[in-house]
DNA sequence: GAGAGATACATAAAGCATTCATATAAATAT
DNA sequence: ATATTTATATGAATGCTTTATGTATCTCTC
């Protein structure tokens, strides 16, 4: 499972199905590489592919039922992880960081559009 | 430049010179991998490889000028990254930010920890 | 001191993820 | 109707990594 997989995966759990080329420009990966991605997670049962009745030549990107479990699965394993980790600071330091979460929120936001600009 | 790459760089430019060993470890790669990576930014010119007098099966990797050089650009090539997206922050954020600092760093702390325990 | 076992690293082959090049089909523009 | 663009598939090449293995050196035990 590569690092551009768990990825399409969780874009997936979070936008839900897309075409290809949209997961391909998304990931930061040229259209090929998703499209062997994609066939692999497929036979994997993770996503499922469908047709797009409105334009003959996409294909949409479904995760599975097994894909879902296995996208929240992991998810919950970092919450977890990292719940851990807060459980050892102290309790100024966590107050701090909830404080900070609206601007680490924000940053992640703009970081978030440069990457989106920069692939443009 | 990979991944793999940058970083043994930059914990070069962090720790000084280490062991292929080490840094295999460090960059939780196989030696071999990192042998061959050492082998080519010694040829970029990046890192050069020493004896060590006390153990001759040692090679101590060393960064060059050019290495620490092309550290320090990526280094501040990101500092200003991230100061251009602290400028499109509130003042309120920033303050937030900043008074949650030492919590940050306490987490990167107990992250980098976990990671050294979880290779052994 | 000799030998066994462990350690450090080099090298080759294999595997995996990705890009580049190209082809086919469908959609859109002229 | 034709030219151009778009969506995806497929094959070949490339780069990074792991696995397997070999050589040299060090450390420990007898």
């Amino acid at each position: 499972m590569s690092i551009t997989s768990a990825a399409t995966l969780a874009t997936l759990d979070r936008s839900g199905p897309r075409r290809i080329t949209d997961l391909a420009v998304i990931e930061g990966v040229t259209q090929p590489a998703m499209t062997v991605l994609v066939r692999v997670m497929e036979e994997s049962g993770l996503v499922e592919r469908r047709g797009d009745a409105s334009d003959k030549r996409v294909t949409l990107v479904c995760l599975t039922k097994a894909g879902t479990s296995y996208v929240q699965t992991r998810h919950q394993t970092g919450v977890d992880a990292f719940a851990r980790l807060i459980d050892e600071l102290t309790d100024d330091e966590v107050e701090a960081l909830v404080a900070a979460l609206p601007a680490l929120a924000h940053l992640a936001e703009l970081e978030s559009q440069d990457q989106e600009g920069s692939k443009r």
